[in-house]
DNA sequence: CGATGCGGTAGAACACGTTCTAGTGTTGGT
DNA sequence: ACCAACACTAGAACGTGTTCTACCGCATCG
C-alpha cells in the first residue's frame, strides 16, 4: 500500500523527491546512495508495509513479523535497514511529512492576518492527518519514542514546520520569527502527542494551535 | 527509598499532604479512601520502589518483577493497584510534582519582569529535576506514554504549572494569562520529552523555556 | 460453624520487539 | 575455478510487560 491519497503526489513520485541536500543530518545508518536497486526496493517495501499496517490498525498493528511478511522479507532483514520499529516508522513519517509539506506550501494560505494564515496552514496539515488518524497516531508515536533512530524523523518534521511558516511571517523581525516558530513547534508537537496518545480530540489540537498563533503572533503584528 | 532529597519535604510528610479536594478527577481506578491501611501501605511501597529503581537506573530499570521484589509484593498485586508500569510511574510523578510545586511556590521568584519571574520559577523546577535526571526522565517518559492510566498524571502536572504561574502573571488580562500558561505548558512538556528521550540537553530545555517566556510575556507587559 | 467472595501469592504462560544461529546464494578478487 | 565477504532467509531464542492458573487466608453473612 502506498501512503494515503491526500498525501501522495498526484504523479508518480520520482526518487529524487528528497535529494541529499535537504538532509544534512543522518537519520539512519545506511546511506541510500550506496544501496543496490534490490536493497532500495526492499527498503521501500518495508516503509510501504509500515504505511499499510499502520493505516489499518495503528501503532500496535505494525508488528515486525507482519511487516516482514507484508514486505516479503525476513524478519532479520528489517533490522538490517532500520535499527528498530520506531526508526522504521520515523522513516515513514519523514516521507509523509515531506510530501505533506510540499502540498501545503503549494497553495497560498487563506486569512488576513499572519496569525490567521498560520492557523490556516496548520489546520490544513491537521486535516490531512485526520484523514488517516490511525496512521498519523502511529507515526507521531514513533517520533516521540525514546529510540535514538527516531531523532532524524523529528528534526525533519521540525524543518517542515519552519519552512511552512517562514513565508507567512516574513514581515516580522528575524529573531522574533525564529522564536515564534520554535514555540509553535513545541505546541504542535505537544498537542499532537496528546492526541496520538488518546488524551485529546482533534478539535482540541486545532484549538490549542489557534490559541497559540493568536497569543504569539497578534501582539507583534 | 523515599523520593529524592530536594523534593522531599523537610519534615515527615503527613499522608494528608494531598487531600482529596486537589484531585477532582480520578487518575486511577482505585479510590484511595476505600483502601485498608494494608492496601495503602502496599500501594505506597510500590510507588517508593518505583522511585528507588527509577532514580538508580531510569525507565528501563523499573522492571515490574523488580518492583514486586523491592516492594515485597507479588507481581500480580502490582496490577491490582496500577493498570500498567506507566500508570505506576505516573502516580509517582504526581506525588513528586505536588511536592515540587509546593516547594517552588513557597519562595518568591526572583526577577524584575513577569517574564523573568516566570523563568526563575521554571528554572528552579528544572534544577530540581536535574538533580535526579534518571528518575525525572523515567517519570516524564511514563507521562508521555500512550497508556490511558497516565492521563491523570499529566493533568496533575498541568495543574501544577498553572498554579505556579498564576501568581506571577496576575496583572495580565485573565484570558491572556490562561493562553500564555497553556502555551508555556506545551513548551515545557515538549522540551522535557525531548530531553527525557535523550534528544536535547538540560541547557536546551532552559533555553527553550526562556525564549518562550520572553516572546510570550514581554509584549503584554 | 460453614459458605462465599475477595484480595493476596507463586509461578507459568503469553505477546511482541529484538537478537542469535546456521545455512544459502551471489558477487568480486585472485 | 576457488575463496572470502556479504546480504538474505528461516526459525529459534531471549527479555520484559502483562495476563492467566491455581491456590490460600481471612472476613463477612447466613
Amino acid at each position: 500500500m502506498q501512503p494515503p491519497d491526500e498525501l501522495r503526489p498526484d504523479e508518480p513520485r520520482p526518487d529524487e523527491l528528497r535529494p541529499d541536500d535537504v538532509r544534512p543530518d543522518e537519520d539512519e545508518g545506511v546511506d541510500p546512495a550506496t544501496l543496490t536497486p534490490d536493497q532500495l526496493g526492499r527498503r521501500q517495501r518495508l516503509i510501504d508495509a509500515a504505511f499499510e499496517l499502520g493505516a489499518a490498525g495503528g501503532y500496535e498493528a505494525v508488528q515486525m513479523r507482519d511487516v516482514a511478511i507484508t514486505a516479503n522479507v525476513a524478519l532479520a532483514t528489517i533490522y538490517r535497514n532500520f535499527s528498530s520499529k520506531d526508526e522504521l516508522l520515523a522513516a515513514a513519517m519523514t516521507e509523509w511529512t515531506d510530501r505533506l509539506r510540499d502540498r501545503v506550501v503549494q497553495r497560498p494560505p487563506k486569512g488576513d492576518s499572519p496569525a490567521e494564515q498560520m492557523i490556516d496552514v496548520l489546520n490544513r496539515a491537521c486535516a490531512a492527518m485526520q484523514r488517516q488518524p490511525k496512521l498519523s497516531a502511529a507515526l507521531i508515536r514513533a517520533l516521540s519514542s525514546p529510540d535514538a533512530g527516531a531523532v532524524g524523523g523529528g528534526s525533519s518534521v521540525r524543518r517542515s514546520i519552519v519552512s511552512m511558516g517562514e513565508g507567512i511571517l516574513s514581515q516580522l523581525d528575524q529573531q522574533v520569527r525564529v522564536d515564534i516558530l520554535a514555540v509553535l513547534g513545541h505546541v504542535w508537537y505537544s498537542s499532537l502527542i496528546s492526541w496520538a496518545n488518546g488524551r485529546s480530540s482533534f478539535e482540541r489540537v486545532n484549538e490549542e494551535l489557534e490559541r497559540a498563533c493568536h497569543v504569539l503572533i497578534d501582539p507583534y503584528d
